[in-house]
RNA sequence: CGGGGUGUCGUAUACCGGUAGUACGCUUGCUUUGGGAGCAAGAUGACCGAGUUCGAUUCUCGGCACCCCGACCA
């Protein structure tokens, strides 16, 4: 991508209607723009990121054996009556509630236990049918009475949702911890595994405990307790000298910190599926409720969360595997001719090498260029300027400003640093 | 939802009951050129509505929007 043909720009200051880092940084740098409280468009940038992060996941979900879907917004009230939560208080009024030309009401999901019960209806219906898992990316309303905390908090979003579908309790348990490995996968894939915890957590009406997966940040909004020897944590909502028994944690191994939580995954029980009638015969020909699970990750928040962990004063600072580009190729031609023939060859050569660049090709000075290119956060800067030759081409890594040469045959290989 | 605050070019800000200024960005020209250049010339702005007033961007009221604190957060 020439940055030239970019129809985003960057910007020298913060807008004044934004407090938190994450859309500072990526408003700054045209990775998104703020349409309302609590509802953002993604520009090319911030897509290219988006998408690459779906992908981490996708191929986790596609691991465990997750079924991918999709499904609708629009949802219909008399299957969310089943469930008793149609009515707004039942749901902290998250609900959006709109209606037909004709009069008939409809809700925009929250989330999708209840729709993807039903649809399980029609298809399960005897013990070889289970286990079953399926999930989604897909957009969430919720009417937060206060959206906050940039991209961390919307009011629309993209949610990867994946529901478990088992014969019992057992085997659910089995399946729940397959998943919070999948997700401490994620998570570290996307490059904030190191500071990113299982958490204890309220399993509200349906079990004892739920699983936060909450990341170490002063911009998170919940405050848990960690254990850094075993890797796990509390959330202070359930803390207390019982659970520690339980968890078989020494209150004095703790250690307080605000953190953002960026999955949860709950075991639902038969919740939903008793009340809408999931059920399976078992091996005796017995009706049976499905036993399920729900498993969830904001895509947007996970996006904000790596910009807050890992940006620094100068910018954002992408890990490779998210990185909207791996390399950003900069040049200095300022008017030389040759210069600039050598960077746009080598920018069709990457390119078709395969290896995704952006290529600052904008004629503006270096110092500009720079400070774009540090606020940009791509994990690799090719600087072509006066000096540069075959043998020796510069290579500035952002996460640590470390700056190196290479060769030029090195680097269409993807060896970016001697 | 309770409390507090703010709405001025694209962005960030200033001033003012009587011609709305600055910086960045944008356009044109010259000079410059490895860390957000200089000079010159331009274009672009008062959230909406009502009221007070000779005159309102400024004061008052209402609306809307946004931000912050709290509450809330399957």
């Amino acid at each position: 991508m020439r940055q030239s043909h970019l129809f985003t720009k960057t910007r020298k200051e913060s807008p004044k209607d934004e407090i938190s880092q994450n859309a500072q940084l990526l408003i700054r740098g045209g990775y998104i723009h703020k349409e309302m409280a609590g509802a953002y468009d993604l520009l090319p940038l911030g897509l290219r990121v988006f998408e690459k992060i779906k992908q981490i996941i996708r191929e986790e979900m596609n691991a465990l054996g997750g079924q991918e879907v999709s499904f609708t917004a629009l949802q219909d009230p008399e299957l969310w009556k089943e469930t008793n939560r149609w009515k707004g208080e039942a749901v902290d009024e998250v609900w959006f509630k709109t209606e037909l030309n004709g009069g008939t009401q409809v809700g925009l999901g929250f989330t999708h236990e209840e729709p993807m019960t039903r649809v399980m209806k029609n298809h399960i219906s005897s013990y070889r049918d289970l286990p079953r898992y399926t999930y989604q990316f897909q957009t969430k309303f919720r009417n937060e009475l206060r959206a906050k905390s940039g991209i961390m908090r919307g009011r629309e979003f993209l949610m990867k949702d994946f529901y478990s579908f088992n014969r019992s309790d057992a085997e659910l348990e089995v399946f729940y911890e397959e998943a919070g490995a999948a997700y401490l996968n994620v998570f570290r894939r996307v490059g904030i595994g190191d500071f990113t915890y299982l958490t204890f957590a309220s399993g509200g009406v349906f079990s004892k405990f739920s699983h936060e997966f909450q990341c170490v940040s002063t911009a998170g909004e919940d405050t848990i307790y960690i254990d850094t020897d075993k890797r796990i944590a509390v959330n202070y909502e359930v803390m207390s000298d019982d659970i520690l028994r339980d968890l078989g944690i020494s209150k004095e191994a703790l250690v307080e910190a605000k953190a953002i939580e960026v999955g949860n995954i709950f075991k639902l029980g038969t919740r939903f599926s008793e009340p809408l009638g999931l059920t399976f015969k078992d091996e005796d020909g017995v009706d049976k409720p499905v036993v399920m699970g729900s498993y969830g990750i904001g895509i947007g928040r996970l996006m904000g969360t790596i910009v807050e962990v890992l940006c620094d004063e100068k910018g954002i600072v992408w890990p490779e595997s998210v990185a909207p580009f791996t390399i950003h190729l900069v040049e200095l031609s300022q008017g030389d001719e040759k210069i600039r023939a050598y960077a746009d060859k080598l920018y069709e050569d990457l390119t078709v090498a395969g290896i995704e660049v952006l290529y600052d090709d904008r004629d503006m000075r270096a110092g500009e260029k720079f400070a774009d290119s540090d606020l940009l956060g791509i994990p690799h800067r090719v600087v072509v300027g006066k000096t540069t030759t075959d043998s020796a081409i510069e290579v500035v890594r952002r996460k640590n400003g470390n700056k190196g040469v290479v060769t030029r045959e090195k680097l269409l290989a993807g060896i970016y640093h001697a």
